[in-house]
DNA sequence: CGGAACATTGACCCATGTCAAGTGTCGTGG
DNA sequence: CCACGACACTTGACATGGGTCAATGTTCCG
């Protein structure tokens, strides 16, 4: 099941307790850290920057991606509000991170996290417990770019922003794209072209439905996911 | 730049000294674990299986796959000796893993590891690299698979395998293929015709050498780079 | 209103997939 | 030691999904 973004901790209620040490819990320090507004196409973070700090997106959208010398870019996720972006213990950024649109992200230096872990264990688990959720958001893309037919990348993605939008209480049958079709195209490893073509088929087939191309309606949520599963015909 | 498998903690240097707390490190506490003996082609787990266990693998290959309904693969990675597998924070796996020839694994009961990680936040700060490592290598992963050709991805995937070696002390020019061309195809995102088509085009083109078809020999390293960079011609 | 950026559509092409023979290579049993 | 079968790999001929290039539409904002 393709995930966009990783959806950490934040998902869980984020009630202001304290942990056994009497330190802050994780939810707590993100929710009270200083907070970094940021404007479309500016970049958070460059690959090959040090790693300063980890942040988690408050409102906004954070396209994470690689190039490579020609140009060629492939987005890693598309990062929305409550995720957390930034993790990894490398020094150094192997993505670059740049809002789609107009943002704000709260921001915790990552040697205070990198301390807070090594001193208290279960702050450390939830480091953990991110990261692989990232990692197991990853594969699944992994399994969509290389496996996937175009028709199915691109209702594999509608269905993971629909799923996104359910875990935050949204509707899920009415989804704004927070990108353009060129990191949906960079995304899904297809062309703005074949990203173009494709919502239009669907158009066609009666599964969706668009509106001033960054709104879409899915109307048959069954058939888009026997589409992405291989399953359709 | 591709890697094979995520090389975690294992790689560094391992003196058998206690942390802090007294407790034995992570890599004496793996180095001890029992072993456990895999038969080529015989599963270590399943997606869906409940992670009772994290691995490391002491000799052998071990490929990790998911699979759609209709059976397209995805090769996630193909872990040797000194990697990691089944790091995660889900209770149930999310993918496959299969040995590809006769294999040896330490186990390590992945509650044991989670309550050593509550306990000291070092430990926990181990996984976090190691998966932070193996989350990188993924996006790698993705970035060949979505956006290289068939010549960047098999020359990207040689290079990888010769920086393994490398890594381990190994000759960086002779490469002894662990997996069958299936595996490959299924790694890079490509079918088994492609692969074969394209390691003869690399020879033909007086790049590598093949011997039996898993042994490889590089013998243009530079060209070989700038292949996989997209830098060629 | 005008222009820039983004999106759609069409025509064509090509890299890679598909299907179908071959050709090793290896292990087993006679 | 050889014969055989199984399996992996290679190679060829052909098909096609998605890329490329180019023109046109649309939206948005100053």
């Amino acid at each position: 099941m393709l995930t966009i973004s990783s959806s950490p901790a934040s998902h869980l209620p984020t009630p202001a307790r304290h942990s056994a040490q009497g330190t802050l819990t994780f939810e707590d320090r993100i929710a009270n850290a200083p907070v970094r507004m940021i404007e479309a196409k500016e970049h958070l973070f460059n690959e090959g920057d040090t790693r300063t700090h980890v942040y988690q997106i408050e409102s906004g959208a954070i396209c994470l991606y690689k190039v490579m010398p020609d140009g060629r870019r492939q987005v890693l996720n598309i990062a929305l509000p409550g995720d957390l972006i930034g993790l990894g213990s490398v020094s150094e950024h192997a993505f670059n991170a740049q809002a789609t649109k107009h943002t704000r992200v709260r921001c915790m230096a990552a040697s205070a996290l990198h301390k807070l872990a090594s001193e208290d264990g279960h702050f450390g688990l939830k480091l953990y417990e991110a990261i692989s959720l990232e990692l197991a958001a990853s594969r699944e893309l992994l399994l969509t770019v290389g496996q996937r037919s175009a028709m199915e990348r691109v209702a594999s993605f509608l269905l993971a922003l629909s799923r996104r939008n359910a875990r935050n209480g949204e509707r899920t049958d009415a989804i704004k794209l927070p990108m353009t079709r060129a990191d949906i195209g960079d995304f899904l490893g297809l062309t703005i072209e074949t990203v173009s073509r494709t919502f239009t088929k669907l158009k066609l087939q009666g599964l969706i439905e668009l509106d001033q191309s960054s709104g879409v309606r899915l109307l048959d949520v069954n058939a888009l996911e026997d589409l992405a599963d291989g399953e359709a015909q």
